[in-house]
Parts: structure tokens; sequence; C-alpha cells
DNA sequence: CTAGCTGCAAACGGTTTGCACAACG
DNA sequence: CGTTGTGCAAACCGTTTGCAGCTAG
């Protein structure tokens, strides 16, 4: 019953009560937003969902769309990420309702996100948290490596023989 | 026999080793560098390693300390971090010559960072590539929380109700 | 000598901010 | 209507880059 549409429902009811407890506007824009965030199942940078909003004409000021990634992430409806990968500094954010956290893999080649869940993190958690008298709150897990598809695996092939001829 | 003095002799000679294999030349920045990151026990930004530097009386610039510490994240001598606190953005780095691979937590109300092992990551990870069909090269795993030293807590609970006052 | 390094300052790119105008409650 | 949100552009800040000396090899 958790389809994609239900889902998105039980979104904008969530953000509905959050802004109403926090006496926060329920504007349009950040309806639209949380909708376009919903409808997506990538990992995604503010500039890719300022275009997106853009490409589906409701466009907004990429102010509103960090000003609302934050009101979405404070009521924990997108969950943001800093993978350190090359594109070092910016952040990436992901819908969160419904999907349990997991650790995330990342292609040091075609930067490809990949996503894993392992119940043993949730013991680390509870141990590092004991031993440090540490209460934990949220956690990131991030794998760098290479990934195992035919065409990144070629592309980095020929790019390595390319650099040995130098 | 590891103490702090035979560390970094062991750290110069390894980089020193790196530069010869790479080409690249000993210069007299990248060893006051290391010196500087080995007697250290912090995570500490580009910024400080600058200002130490300073203090230090070995003035260097900002290019300079950016260049060497990524010389000596490719040998296996640093460490860089990309924690996803406050500081968003920036870089924090740490010595790794004999010292394992390990989890951070990070205070979530003083910034402080903490350090944490546990075998179990070993094991997802191993469990992860295997899965997934990827060659996993390492990895970052940062709790978030709250710790509980003193000042700490009293900070941020005084803090919390300042904010409820108003 | 000369390729590679350093220092400086300007450029860069993601994010934040200040201010004028718009619109929710 | 008063307060909060939005849009725009400028500011910010960590990091990178271009270029003119400098220096290790």
């Amino acid at each position: 019953m958790l389809n994609s549409t239900s889902l998105i429902a039980e979104a904008r009811t969530k953000l509905e009560g959050y802004l109403l407890k926090k006496g926060l506007r329920r504007s349009s824009e950040r309806f639209a937003i949380l909708e376009e965030v919903y409808s997506r199942d990538d990992h995604f940078d503010a500039e890719e969902l300022y275009q997106a909003m853009h490409q589906r004409s409701f466009a907004v000021s990429r102010a509103t769309v960090y000003n609302t990634l934050e009101v979405l992430v404070d009521c924990h409806l997108v969950r943001k990420n800093q993978f350190g990968d090359e594109d070092n500094t910016k952040s990436r954010f992901e819908k969160s309702l419904g999907r349990q956290q997991h650790a995330h893999l990342i292609c040091v080649n075609c930067h490809r996100v990949m996503e894993f869940c392992d119940p043993r993190l949730q013991l680390i958690k509870t141990t590092v948290g004991n031993t440090l008298q540490f209460h934990v709150e949220s956690h990131s897990l991030v794998f760098y490596g290479e990934c195992s598809d035919e065409a990144c695996v070629a592309r980095t092939k020929a790019a390595a023989e390319n650099a040995a001829m130098q």
C-alpha cells in the first residue's frame, strides 16, 4: 500500500502538521518542492532540484530551494548527505519517509550511488554509544570503491591505459 | 617503541620514498608540514594547519598547505575527513601512520570529535562488497549525537531553556 | 639549466544573507 | 495589517588556479 502516490500524500500531511506546529507558513513553494523531492528516487543536489523545478514550470529561486530543503530536513522528510567524493563540497539529498536509514556506496570512478542495509550497523551504534557515553542520534556510513558497471569499468580501464602511456 | 619521535621519523622516511618514486621534489615545506601534522593529535582543517605553521615560524602559503596535504593523503600519511557537521563544507585531516582506520563520533553541540573502532565494520564491508559486486577501497563512518562532557551538557541545556523562553 | 614548487591574489562553486516586495494567517 | 516567505544579487568561505619567481635535482 506504500506506493508512490500515498507516500506523497503522507509526506504532504506530515509537512503540513510540522509547519502548523512551528507556526511556519504553508506556502505553495514548499509543497511544490516536497512534491518534486518525493517524485524522484535519486540522490540529488540543490542545483538539480532547482533545475527540475524550472522544468516542471514551477520556478522557485535558489534561496527558496535551500530554505525549503532545510525545513524538510528538520521535519525528517528529507535526508541530507555529504558524500566526500569528487564533488567534495556539495550536499546531496534524498526523501526519507518510509525508508530505513542505509549505508551508501560511492563509485570513485563514475560517482554512482548505491544503497545497502546491514543490521550489524545498529549493533555498532549501540556499542559505541554505551562505550563512550555518547547519545547517538544519527549516522553516516559511506563506502568508496569501484562498481562493476560495464561501461564504468571499460571507461576506467581506458583512462588507466591512457595515463600509463604518458 | 612507537613513540611520537619514531613515528615522525618513520613518516619522514615514507614521504621521502614516495616523493622519490613519483619524481616529486623533497622540498623543505613538505617536510615541515609533515612534521607539524605528526606533532598534533587532533582533527584539524587546512586553515588551522596554515596558522600553526606560521606560529611555528615556518611560514608557508595556503596553496602549499593544500598541495602538501594532497600529497600526504596520496601516500597514506594523512587521512582526509568530511564530517557533515555544522562546518559543512571544510575537510578535516589527521595523521594515519600506525593508526587503524576508525569511526568518528561528532557531538552536534560542541563539535568534539571522538574515535571508535569496531571489528564488525570490517564484516559489513565484506558483505556489502560481495552483495553488490563492489570493490570497496575505503569507508567513512560517522556517528552524530550528544556527548556527555559536563560543560557541553550544561551549555546545551542552558541554550535550550533560553530558546524555550521565547 | 629546467621542470616542478611556492607565494600571492584572483577566480570558483556551493551556500548564505540582506533587502525589497509579495502573500499567508 | 503584521509578520513571514520569496526572489534577486551580492557576499561568504573553503578550496583551486594562473602566473611570476624560486629551487631542487
